[in-house]
Order: C-alpha cells, then sequence, then structure tokens
DNA sequence: TCCCTTTTTTCGGCATACCTAAATTTACGA
DNA sequence: TCGTAAATTTAGGTATGCCGAAAAAAGGGA
C-alpha cells in the first residue's frame, strides 16, 4: 500500500520511512558536523540495527546516501535536498501548529512529524505564505526557504561555555518535552539573554544569570538543560571563550 | 510498519486502511440507505474485488462490520462511530483548507483524504475551535459533532425532482472536480435558489433556472450535474413532487 | 601480533495490504 | 428446473519494513 505524497517533486522518491532515515541522518550534521553511524540511527529511529542495515542500502540504491560498509553513512547531494525539504515541512508545521492552532511549545513535534509525510507541497507552500514566511521555528530551528537554501546560525550550547561568556538563546532543542515545560515555567524562551556565572563546587549544576533584556536573575540548570540551549555570541570575536 | 494515531480513542482501531473501508461503508448510506456490496466497495476503494473480501474479513474480526458471505456489507455501532469520527475529520480539514488556505473547492478532497489519517484528535478539536464548529463542510456535506452526533438534512438529487419543483442547493458532491469548477464558472454555489423546468425533448439535458435569491437564470444541467446537485424542499409538503 | 569485544551486516521470518487467477455461490432467464 | 453469467470468496504470490539470531568485520589492549 502505497498512499505516498503526489505532488511533491523534491520528495518523489519516498516512503515515510525513506523521508525519516534521510531527516535523522541530515538531523546529526544539522549542529555540528558529525557522520553518522549505523547504530546511532537505529537509536534515533527506534528500530533494531538491522532495519537500519537494510533502510540504508536502500537509500544507497536511490542515489539519496552513500556508504561503504561499515562505516559512517552521509548524504548525497540529493539526499540533502530531500532532508532540507522534509525539515522545512517540519518547521512549518510545527510553526503552523504554535501560531494558529494554540498548541504548546512542548506538543508539536509528534504531530509535526506525522503531517511531515502527509501534507501535499501545495498545502506547505500555502502554509508558508499565510505565516509570511517565518525564518525560524518556535524552537528556534532554522527554516530552508523552498528553494532549499538554509541559514544555520552559529551558536553553541550553553554548557559549552566558558564563565563570563554572553549572549541570547536563539535555539532550544526540542527533544524533551519535560525540560520545554520547565523552561516555560521558568520564562526562558528564545531570545532570552544570557550570562554564565559557573558551576557549583564538585561538579554541580551551572550558574547563569538568565531573562529579558532588563531582568537578568540567576538559576541553576542541570547538564540537560544545558546541553539543550544553544547561544549566540554577543561578542563573536572573543571565541577564545568557548570551552573545547 | 504502524506509524497510526496515538490519542485518538475513538480511532483505537485502525491502520489508514480500516478507516478507508469504514468510511466508504458508511458513505454508501449516508443520503440514501443503501447496504453496500463487495464490488461497489472495491469500485469507490480503487482496488480488487478479492481485496474487498479480505479487509471486511478483517473489519468483521475488528468488530466494525457485519458480512454474511455473498451479501451485503453493513455498520456495527462501533463501525458506524469510527466512519463518523473519520468524516468528521475529513470534513474538518476540508473546512479548514478552504477557509484558511484559501483552497478552492475542486482541490481539497485529495489534501483532505490524506490528512485525515494522520491528525490526532487534539488537532481535529482545536481546528474545530479555530474554525468556530462550522456545521457544514464546503460541499454542503454536515460535519458530525464531536460526540458523533449528526444531522443530515432532507434533501433529493436535483435530477430526481418533477417540473415545478423549486428550493435551493443545499449540497455539492466533490466527487468530480471538474464538475465542481463548471458549477463554480457559472457560479453555482451552496444555497443557490433552484426551480426544476424540466428536460429538453428527446432526453435532452435538464432545464432549470437557478441563482442568487433575486436573479435567476435558465441554464441546461447534463445528467451528472443533475445528480450532483442535492436540493432541500422549499415546500417539504410537496414531496408529491418527487420523481420515484 | 593475537584475541576478544563491539559494531555492523546478513539471513530467515512476521505482518500488512495489495494483486491475479481459480474456485465457489448466487441469481435470473429459458 | 436447469444452466449460464455475474458476483464473491479463496488460494497463492508480491512488496515493504520491521525483528531476532547468527555471521562477519573492526578495533583496542596485552
Amino acid at each position: 500500500m502505497p498512499p505516498m505524497n503526489r505532488n511533491s517533486p523534491a520528495l518523489s522518491s519516498d516512503s515515510a520511512s525513506v523521508q525519516d532515515y534521510v531527516k535523522a541522518i541530515y538531523a546529526s550534521t544539522e549542529w555540528r558536523d558529525q557522520p553518522v553511524t549505523s547504530s546511532q540511527l537505529a537509536v534515533r529511529l527506534g528500530v533494531a540495527n538491522s532495519s537500519v542495515s537494510g533502510m540504508v542500502r536502500k537509500l544507497v540504491d536511490l542515489g539519496l546516501a552513500v556508504h561503504e560498509p561499515y562505516s559512517a553513512i552521509e548524504l548525497t547531494a540529493e539526499g540533502h535536498r530531500l532532508a532540507l525539504a522534509m525539515v522545512r515541512r517540519h518547521r512549518l508545521l510545527e510553526t503552523f501548529l504554535v501560531q494558529e492552532l494554540g498548541y504548546a511549545w512542548d506538543e508539536v513535534h509528534d504531530e509535526a512529524e506525522l503531517l511531515e509525510h502527509t501534507v501535499s507541497d501545495t498545502f506547505i507552500e500555502r502554509l508558508a505564505n499565510k505565516l509570511g514566511h517565518p525564518e525560524r521555528d518556535p524552537h528556534g530551528d532554522p527554516i530552508p526557504a523552498a528553494d532549499g537554501t538554509v541559514d544555520v546560525p552559529e551558536a553553541n550550547q550553553l554548557g559549552r561555555l566558558d564563565p563570563g561568556h554572553t549572549g541570547h538563546i536563539i535555539r532550544i532543542s526540542d527533544a524533551n518535552p519535560d525540560l520545554l515545560r520547565f523552561l516555560s515555567a521558568e520564562r526562558i524562551s528564545l531570545d532570552s539573554r544570557v550570562e554564565v556565572m559557573g558551576h557549583r563546587p564538585f561538579g554541580g549544576p551551572l550558574v547563569v544569570r538568565i531573562g529579558s533584556a532588563e531582568h537578568l536573575r540567576e538559576l541553576d540548570l542541570g547538564d540537560e538543560a544545558a546541553a539543550a540551549l544553544w547561544v549566540a555570541n554577543d561578542t563573536p570575536h572573543e571565541n577564545c571563550l568557548l570551552r573545547t
């Protein structure tokens, strides 16, 4: 049974699975450039390693990925295009769910994950139009343009910055809905200002001063929160402050 | 691979196929009460007869349909509930596509057909809310309420009315997009007034006077158009005018 | 260098929904 | 009543994507 997308030049070669695999491969290189291994994909997609082997062979046959047996998996130009098309779909849908249907931050991911395979190109472009062609989604992830161009801002995970660094939050990973709810409750959002203070003794939580442009308050953040918040430099030349 | 609906009590038992079959069975009884046969289902769903036999067995196993071999297929109460839930989804989605995304009449059916299997109950209820809980879709089909109640208006196909009958159009079948475009071009829409004049000689087209409350103009309609337009009586007691 | 652990691939199987072709049952006219 | 044509079901087979188990390759420590 192939109920798949009609009307989708960029998405011509696909079952939902192909799309998911390509997107997962792309995701592991979007914010830091690490080629992905078979087992990492299996974890991310929640399937067995053997399933990944099988599907990766198919991706290679379709010309979407390159893969030497027993080594990392990478996308072809074609695969990269497909991944960006899917990411565009996903992020426009998330934006729609939040702006038009009143979804909360932490609710949109799963819904968009399903819808992105189903809607037509026409739907997506009309939606983009209605939303005014937004450039980032509710989590701060950049939305690729219809022509496949993306601008991924320079940013680092908060937890990887040294004390003294200042910046503002431009991305919040949506991997963990609980964390998103916590951040909501603490009124931490995109564009919040943040200053890194340092760790509490004995490897304790990271202390930051965080809030709106006017009101910064001190807050302790656990490792997961520190990893989920991505910060753009206020002082882009002081990269020396970045812990490597 | 079962990527199906989470979060859907009324829709718990389903692949997309089950939903489609149940909806198709329901559809054949919505406007006139005719139980559907195996081969009719096959035509409607675009599959082979043998596929219908197989899936109907499954529907029976799931408690969604009743079926004596070699006879007509009917829904159980449970199947009827599922069908109404799917119809609600479909019609709300069509309404959304037209009202919010600027789709034309004739474009919405296929898109809704895919989306209805994918969106969550949460999505549907928030959408209903945003749309103001509409009672009919862009084609005039009634939208079942969330609790499963529907009000299917009394109506007859225009082609089945005798000369002299007057009424207004409350439903336009969306089965043929070309026909919808024709009707659009002729500015025939929901709530248009119509008077049946009669057939041109030798079984020619049906002549009607049709238009808005003020301006009626004469128009010839072919059999397909006359079958697609459903008319509510202005004079509900004169059923004698209905050709049987 | 060798071995043992970890990673990855291969192999056989399951489930779904579809198809074609071959039975079977029904229904209607002679 | 019979017999054939039409409708329907069964039987056997395809494709997809998943799994677990077993085989194969890679990699690091002694």
